[in-house]
DNA sequence: CTGAAAGCGCTTACAG
DNA sequence: CTGAAAGCGCTTACAG
């Protein structure tokens, strides 16, 4: 059974196809009753366009392709929910690709986006690899990177304010009145790493206190990888009374790694998350952390496309802020007690 | 700049273009050496293949739709991360379309994929609305669900044995020495509710325990809405000394629950969840709960769609069995002390 | 093995 | 306001 085409309309009604065309998208080139005669027609036969070949003709498809490296990943699935309603609210589907940071991936999905015409093209990645750069900007269609890492490689981002954030993340500590603040970052030399590190030492200085190269550790962005760092700042002569994390992942390692040294949080330790993972409210004590605003920055990245595909100027790049959510795991330290 | 189309090629290695079409796609109707002189000239002048061109004519456009409920949901992301790959892995790429569980945008996302001529539709969500079935089935393309709740209607899904799970979870609570087992279920009325519930029966039956209607609370699926029937159960004369639960997200706020009335998991009371989201491992105690084969089960859906392209005859329903997962939250239960 | 012809289901100048 | 013609970039019988 084939599905009902314009031709078909056209036959029932007795017009021309161009005619139900055009009366299917109102143009205003056909008289009032005969557009209503078939666009009568057209619903009492079930009629539904049919995209691929209208796309064939128009030269646009309304599909974006979006690539994260994983869908499963908590923080990309809110991004990639701010993309896909705004799209879906303006006329777009959306491909969704996951690269898993594989070169090999990259490529065929660009490819694949390539082959399928999309219209533009959105990265969530945290990490891109430096050949998939220029094979995405030889695409003839406009890209937006999320949260990317070389920011001045691309024409079109939106970015958290790393450092802005991790200095209201630092100054909470410091007006709590830790003095004693570890910078437990993230080993793979990412700029949010660099950014975030970059806020940490800002906030000390301007506070005049000293920095401290021995309260600085790096995880590895995993629960795991922070067990072992957490050690080292709990074998110090002086433990810091405060742990500002990379992200959320790694302080809940951080926190595991306090537990297992018969410390708690944050009557002992003060912790500081970033991102706002869903679970963060939900682990024991609820995480202090900066929230990045996950959704709206999938939403304005579609923005920014729908801006260009109707040629209007969009901005470059959108610095959005992040907010300090303070919840359980941060507190006063406690008063010092001699043994 | 347009791209470059076999008729390009066509010119460049003076043959036809319908030959160009043939060697690109490695038919055994072209010689083996214009064949080559062809795929050089392709690759010299960066041809890629218009997928919609081909689409239009051959009528499979190796798409498919998938919807969701809600992307964002950890559930949802790891299901779909098993869809994605093995979609990509056989040459189709996947639309993603959010539902909200909004029958409006049911409707238009079905609408959508319609119009887009996807070749087969995957249904992640639990929720599927009542006038979403006839709908998505007077489609003309395959359609495979995933933990859906009403397995009778539709030809193709694959789901979990929740009756099975159920059994091991709560015999496992048994064997530690458990009496008073509570089962804190969800009060939508979910199919996998009544399923988990039944399975906890079967096992307390099968111990000739007796069923306890008081130990029998509902919460929303949610941590919070977890923490009103945790208090009927601690507010019992005899609460029971092990909860089952619906679902991580709800046993997650059931620990919160026995917290707040200054109990200790397992020490008090333990607690068993079911999905293992990925946090389930992180929070403290690390929660014993069912795995769910979350990816296994997305894969398994592509798969029964592609056997389904080719004519095979693919399995109708697709039952997996879930994986009792011991961590910490289960112990035995203390020994009765009076007081 | 190769090419000329037709067609997939639309849209869009071009005439009238 | 309407229709005939052409064409989007492919694939696929049909001839030779």
């Amino acid at each position: 059974m084939r599905p009902v085409s314009i031709k078909d309309i056209a036959r029932e009604v007795q017009v021309s196809h161009p005619t139900v065309s055009r009366a299917l998208r109102y143009s205003p080139l056909v008289s009032a009753k005969t557009a209503e005669r078939i666009r009568q027609a057209a619903v009492k036969m079930g009629y539904r366009p049919n995209a691929v070949a209208r796309g064939l003709v128009t030269k646009k498809t309304k599909t974006i392709g979006v690539v994260v490296t994983s869908i499963a990943d908590p923080f990309i699935g809110e991004v990639v929910s701010g993309i896909e309603e705004t799209a879906n609210d303006h006329g777009y589907s959306v491909f969704l690709a996951n690269s898993n940071a594989d070169p090999a991936r990259e490529i065929r999905i660009v490819h694949s986006f390539q082959e399928r015409q999309v219209d533009g093209i959105l990265v969530a990645s945290s990490r891109v690899g430096a050949l998939y750069m220029p094979l995405l900007s030889q695409l003839m269609v406009p890209i937006v990177l999320i949260n990317n890492q070389h920011p001045g490689e691309f024409v079109h981002s939106v970015v958290i304010d790393n450092i802005t954030a991790s200095v209201q993340a630092v100054q909470h500590l410091i007006q709590l009145g830790h003095q004693r603040i570890a910078y437990m970052g993230d080993q793979f030399g990412l700029q949010s790493d660099t950014e975030r590190f970059a806020g940490y030492r800002q906030a000390l200085a301007s506070a005049d206190y000293p920095f401290l190269p021995e309260l600085i550790v790096h995880g590895d962005g995993t629960p795991q990888g922070a067990i072992q760092p957490m050690d080292r700042l709990l074998g110090l002569p002086t433990p810091p009374t405060a742990v500002y994390c990379y992200n959320d992942m790694t302080a809940i390692g951080a926190l595991k790694g306090i537990r297992m040294h018969g410390l708690r949080v944050p009557d002992d330790i003060s912790l500081v998350g970033f991102d706002d993972l869903s679970f963060a409210s939900y682990v024991d004590p609820p995480l202090t952390t900066v929230r990045q605003p996950k959704r709206p920055m999938g939403r304005q990245a579609m923005e920014i496309l729908i801006k260009l595909f109707s040629n209007a100027q969009a901005e470059t790049n959108i610095k959005v802020q992040g907010e300090l959510i303070v919840r359980e795991s941060t507190a006063p330290p406690k008063a010092k007690v001699s043994r």
